[in-house]
DNA sequence: AGCACGCCGACT
DNA sequence: GTCGGCGTGCTC
């Protein structure tokens, strides 16, 4: 008998560890399959992922598989060992790292259904009798957790003592799960005029003849005949019917075909380095350097193109919210139906069916967010991560995984080319890229010569000082007040982070804070409500203070609506589109409303940070920045590279016709060394400058800094386990001389309270970063097996 | 998380 | 006696 080890798909943590199973000799079985498993007690079904067998198990009496799911592995060995790296890296179970690995849909578990038996004639209790009724008035068959909550039944034992005298039974039940599509496909068989056929079976034969195969539900809507006629020509033998998967996929081959264009000097030199990188079956990382409006997409497509042309895939992530449809198109025309667009507007059914496409070598190219990082290629041939210093790149959600470290380590899988690219790179990527740790490929020029354009840097402690007490400048209202005059179009950028409005009372200092966290309610003008921006809560704004009931409670600090409102006040007939969470919570609306600002060519547009990426205004010459200081103090060593692009980035929004732009920069430090570097948009002074410092803060890349979050929903316990995990961590670390730089014991996160669940943090500054995983893998593997930790969680690589 | 097992008080 | 509530410990 084979032993085999298995995961099993469950969210309970302590079950985060291989079982063993033994396989019946005729089970054909390969690692990434599922299985069918009985579990515990009463062994009820459950799911496992099958990872290889072993000689032997320290367990006696080893359950038996019950089926293999999966007819193929849905999970390669290389996705089985990405999906390890993946739980000592973010610290998460084995089900959740090989669920990433997964269509999202491919989850479905067994749940335990109960229906009527034979009821005996002997008296019930009340309990009993109560459950019978209410399951012959559902039908006989209900969900037993459903079923105990409707009878108000709290302990399994009712149920229990029923199974045993048989009036009812226990099912399990397949729930969730996305399948392939299936329909019914009819393909013609034998053209013979001889056999004489009824009107509308003739009609479905020519129809047919035009095409090699119809879905059946195609063939009777455009042939207008029922199925039945469709059925008695496959009894006469001349069509035949089969179930067919379809796709839920968008097909991408009407687009026009585009060759690709001439490349640039520069182009080709990038290109030519990447194809040779392609050749050399080796792992490679690329820093691909260059300006907006360089072209550095161009270097992607023949990229990609070469790839394929060797016979390999490729992946391209892209920040999702670049992921356009002018994005998309572009790659289209190139690639045709060769690719796999990864997004989150997708459907369940529609994403399961582009993973399958990608699983089954149907797409050479997958184009995507942060999670086309797991494309389920087999062989890739290039990695390429577009605007790679955006932190949308690291998830927020468990698994809180980095999909550029997972690019690379796919990269190193592959023994293939990983290329980073981004007009303002990660500081610690450009040093790797100095230190000859990555290939550096710069596009220096850009497109039609376009120029950067000129940034003017308003003082607003200054204007205050003169008496402006505006959001805007007067640098911005001249500025703006020129554009509108000349039928230009303008942005104005805030950061939420310094615009939020809280409500607090005049008279005792009230604030309107969450229930469920620990921040402030911010003021929604729209539906004039408190919303929580964290966990989403909301109340009415109260007319008096609930506290002492003061009348004079009002909103504080400006938000999206102020600038509006100050916009309005000062340009009384200015068009414009706002642009906030508040405005785009619909999915396509974020598109539609620049699709609007672009084509009504209005005067402005007002935004957060989401207005900065991805999309080209072609008619956009001037660019505001409100408040450049919220960008530049968010308290932690990436702020100023963070604050730098987003500079540049936004002030790139200006000017990219023909028309030379102007943005104004407005802040209260006016001498800040990142906003000058920003204004002359020099990458290279900012870095020199940034590497000093981080040299001598030992902040990375001369360090690396791991932060562990603790969290649980019981403040006091979670207090208690954070001491005992900083304990065991500093045990750890005082094993391994020489690691660790610094040590900055508990304490509370920023946002302590999020969702009703109270977090600690623990930083650790240590020389490098393999070590460190070691030693939180082993932390974690104890944390999961620990009692005293139910209900608690840790995380790494937590912000702020 | 489920679930069984086992202990204990309450009630026909 | 036995029903049902609750604490404990295990899941190959």
């Amino acid at each position: 008998m084979r032993i085999a080890e298995i995961i099993v798909s469950s969210e309970v943590k302590s079950l985060d560890r291989v079982f063993h199973y033994t396989v019946p000799d005729d089970v054909f079985l390969v690692p990434g399959m599922r299985v069918q498993i009985p579990f515990g007690n009463a062994n009820r079904t459950g799911i496992g992922y099958f990872l290889q067998f072993v000689s032997s198990s320290p367990y006696e009496n080893l359950k038996s598989i019950k089926k293999v799911i999966d007819k193929e592995p849905l999970i390669s060995l290389q996705a089985i060992m990405l999906a390890r790296y993946i739980r000592k890296t973010c610290l998460c179970s084995m089900s959740d790292a090989l669920r990433l690995m997964l269509p999202p849909s491919v989850n479905f578990k067994y749940e335990v259904m109960v229906s009527l038996g034979d009821v005996p004639d002997k008296k019930l209790t009340p309990l009993q009798q109560k459950l019978i009724d209410n399951l012959k008035g559902a039908g006989g068959v209900a969900e037993q957790k459903k079923l105990m909550e409707s009878c108000n039944v709290k302990s399994v034992s009712v149920i229990k003592a029923l199974v045993k005298m048989g009036a009812i039974k226990i099912t399990e039940k397949a729930v969730g799960g996305v399948k392939e599509k299936i329909r019914k496909k009819v393909f013609l068989n034998l053209v013979d005029d001889s056999i004489p056929l009824g009107p509308a079976m003739k009609k479905a034969v020519n129809m047919l003849k035009s095409y090699d195969s119809m879905l059946l539900s195609e063939l009777t809507d455009y042939a207008g005949v029922s199925s039945s006629a469709v059925y008695a020509l496959q009894k006469k033998g001349i069509v035949r019917i089969e179930d067919a998967e379809v796709s839920r996929t968008r097909d991408f081959s009407v687009s026009e075909k585009e060759d690709n264009f001439p490349p640039t000097k520069e182009q080709k030199q990038a290109i030519d380095a990447l194809k040779v990188a392609i050749d050399q079956n080796e792992t490679s990382k690329h820093l691909l350097f260059g300006v907006t409006g360089s072209g550095k997409t161009e270097v992607f497509l023949q990229a990609v193109d070469y790839c394929l042309s060797k016979g390999k895939n490729a992946i391209i992530l892209v920040p999702e919210i670049s992921l356009t449809p002018q994005m998309t198109s572009r790659f289209a025309k190139r690639f045709g139906n060769n690719i796999a667009v990864l997004h989150s507007g997708l459907s369940l059914g529609e994403r399961f069916d582009e993973w399958k496409r990608i699983k089954d070598g149907k797409v050479k190219v997958a184009l995507g967010a942060r999670s086309a990082v797991f494309a389920p290629f087999e062989n890739v041939g290039l990695i390429v991560i577009d605007e790679e210093h955006e932190n949308t790149y690291k998830s927020e959600n468990t698994p809180r995984y980095d999909a550029r470290k997972v690019g690379i380590y796919r990269a190193m899988q592959n023994n293939c080319p990983i290329v980073l690219a981004s007009a303002t790179p990660r500081v610690v990527d450009y040093y790797c890229a100095k230190k000859g740790n990555m290939n550096l490929l710069e596009l220096k020029s850009r497109y039609n010569n376009m120029q950067m354009p000129d940034v003017i840097i308003a003082d607003m402690a200054k204007e205050l000082a003169e008496g402006n007490r505006s959001v805007y400048s007067r640098d911005a209202i001249r500025e703006l007040n020129k554009n509108i005059q000349k039928k230009e179009q303008s942005i104005v950028f805030l950061n939420r982070r310094g615009y939020s409005t809280f409500v607090s009372c005049r008279s005792c200092g009230y604030v309107a804070k969450c229930p469920n966290c620990s921040v402030s309610l911010k003021y929604h003008a729209k539906d004039s409500k408190l919303r929580c921006h964290i966990c989403n809560y909301s109340q009415e704004n109260p007319a008096v203070c609930p506290q002492c009931g003061s009348k004079y409670i009002k909103y504080f600090g400006s938000g999206t609506q102020k600038a509006e409102e100050e916009l309005v006040n000062n340009f009384p007939d200015v068009t414009y589109v706002r642009m906030d969470a508040d405005t785009t919570s619909h999915k396509f609306s974020h598109e539609s409303l620049l699709t609007n600002f672009t084509k009504e060519k209005c005067d402005v547009l007002l935004g957060t940070q989401m207005i900065t990426k991805g999309h080209d205004f072609p008619c956009v010459t001037l660019s505001v920045v409100l408040s450049a200081d919220t960008l530049l103090n968010t308290g932690d060593f990436l702020a100023s590279e963070r604050a730098f692009s987003q500079i540049v980035q936004v002030c790139g929004r200006a000017g990219r016709g023909c028309v030379k732009g102007r943005a104004v920069v407005q802040t209260y430090e006016p001498k800040n060394k990142v906003i000058r570097f920003a204004q002359k948009n020099d990458y290279i002074s900012f870095y020199q400058d940034e590497i000093q410092s981080r040299k001598m803060m030992e902040y990375p890349p001369f360090a690396s800094i791991t932060s562990i979050m603790i969290s649980g929903k019981d403040e006091q316990n979670t207090a208690i386990y954070a001491q005992k995990v900083e304990k065991r961590l500093k045990e750890f670390l005082d094993k391994e001389q020489g690691l660790c730089l610094a040590f900055f014991g508990v304490t509370p996160m920023g946002v302590f309270k999020a969702k009703n669940v109270y977090r600690y943090k623990i930083i650790i500054k240590t020389k490098t970063d393999d070590k460190i995983y070691d030693i939180l893998e082993i932390l974690y593997n104890e944390h999961i097996t620990n009692k005293g930790s139910f209900g608690l969680d840790i995380y790494p690589d937590c912000s702020i």
